[in-house]
DNA sequence: TATGAATGAGTCTTCATTCAT
DNA sequence: TATGAATGAAGACTCATTCAT
């Protein structure tokens, strides 16, 4: 299968970078090809075309968020605890990698509405899984009954999303980590029983 | 001054019809043009460039929303019903021009760093008032004397943008006006005393 | 009307120079609009995209034929005269503009089955011109009446399009007008009573 | 020698079928390997280069007339009757083979002026054997003395041409073998004493 | 002989902006 | 003020050919 070779995570990691330090509009194959150390045709090997790369680096890096959400979500925890979890998960991988930081808040946004449909529905597989521990939360008795469970994906994922966003566009200056005890506590008042 | 000259607001509303129908990347300088009626040099009396319409868009647009919000701020209400004012408010400026809805919600955000920093900046005015709402809140007791403010403004504002942002993607099928109660009330318990 | 614009025929001018000069698929947008003395960009006010320059080449050039060809038919001379007349004719005309020959007979030929489809359905023109004087000969007893009209054309037309091919693979060597009577003779004899 | 190998006579075969499937612009190399059952690579070690495949191509299928061709001339008929096994012949070859008609009538021509050039040399050969067929009939009194060889080969050659050219542009729709008798008579009338 | 992954040169087209009128 | 014809820079993608295995 083509996305384990080697030359498939070079290019990916590649554009991560060539995006992260020159902004969506102006990562150009050409830049791709010469950060991973390949010819510009080898690109087109590995990706049908330059939206397919890009694509393709959201898939590869939601992964991190996903695969670890699963382990958690595994652990025999509370609904509140997986919560607390997932948020400080969600803010430890994008402290992580201040590039990837840049390239998910900012610059993937800059796509036009075919690629960010494509975006979203990688993106749904993680918003599931935010689902199932409200869904596991409110069956428990920790969440309350009257919630709406859309609505409390959107408060939460709104809330990540707007504290990290806000954590980019200041260049990384304040410390993301340790908002995530704050930002769970605010969250768990506006669902818990 | 040349805000108020009846062609700059004529090309401020065709832009806003043009990127609505067409989207950011397909709204060319000469599209918006022809939609105002006038020749495409004409564009470049009234603004400096193409990024400078955009700005001015999201300018004059977002004064619907801080207009309204002064009124109600300085009525003589409660910080609570403050809040619920203006999540109602929010939503229904928005219900009621749709093109406006897409424009502020999927296009403008297709724009690169240095144009969001700007539109930032004039956010920067709106979310001020509710920092203020916010503040006048703590004080009177209302809302938690430990809450972060800039804390809770993104989860207001986090949230009540996610839930626009996918009313608009999933193409104004549900009506917006009535979650804004129920908003209300899942942002009220995280912030309240 | 846009073909009456000087740059229009600058254009078309230029395309049959850098053809005759370059060959068909060495005759690039930016060496057309260089030898027209215009900008790339310019090239595209007046035509769709490439081929279209191609297609308005020949049909400019065709229109050399087509008029002379109808002041001959409306000449009041016999069928054959008015044959002989239209094969002088068309070795005049090509004789005249070596470049255009060469694009004619050699590079236009080049090109995809879809342009050439366009390119047949220009001459068209040209060969029902030739289908009138063939009826007219039949109807005034000069030609044959068991000849079959498409086939008399096809030799007629077959003959001329490879003498004069020939004439331009050998470099215009030898002189194309003085073939004129023979192929003329030639072809009288094939379609004669 | 090369050309006896088998893996010589597939690419050339696998050529063929391509052009005539896709066209001469979309005969990829990679095509024409992947139809030939080899590897890309495999191509270069009986081919010098692409144009290399196409002139042989031509090469080995102009034989299928020439060889024919030559069995006529050598049975003991008279020159007017060899003509008519020629065109017949011509004829025959080509609807036997509507994947040849088409690559040989409308795809090889898009290629540039010295594929052509080579093609014209190959195709020498079988102008030649006509030419001695014109020239026994001018010394046997069965063609006129005054006609000029290199035109009535012109006449002939372009005739059969654009009469092929003219069935694989109208899809093979009418039976070619049927107009030979026509053709024949059209041409013999054209060149005889 | 045979493979096929890798190479990298080459080009049409768009569109924000200008400037002579 | 207003016009709109003209400008020209910029980039994704293809495919014939090579060469290490």
């Amino acid at each position: 299968m083509k996305k384990e070779k080697p030359k498939y995570k070079q290019i990916v990691d590649a554009a991560v970078i060539v995006i992260a330090d020159n902004g969506y509009h102006q990562a150009q194959v050409s830049k791709i090809a010469k950060q991973a150390g390949v010819a510009d045709g080898t690109i087109y090997l590995y990706f049908k075309n330059k939206e397919d790369i890009l694509i393709s680096v959201f898939q590869e890096k939601m992964s991190l968020f996903i695969e670890n959400l699963q382990e958690i979500i595994q652990e025999d925890t509370t609904p509140s605890e997986k919560l607390r979890l997932m948020i400080e998960n969600h803010f430890k991988v994008l402290s992580n990698d201040t590039f990837l930081s840049r390239v998910t808040q900012l610059e993937l946004r800059q796509s036009n509405k075919d690629l960010r449909l494509q975006i979203n529905s990688i993106l749904k597989e993680y918003l599931d899984q935010l689902d199932a521990i409200l869904v596991e939360g409110v069956e428990s008795g920790a969440f309350s009954k009257e919630m709406d469970i859309r609505l409390a994906r959107q408060l939460i994922f709104g809330t990540i999303d707007e504290v990290t966003t806000s954590w980019v566009m200041k260049d990384h200056k304040f410390d993301l980590n340790s908002q995530a005890s704050k930002v769970y506590q605010l969250l768990l008042n506006g669902i818990k029983a």
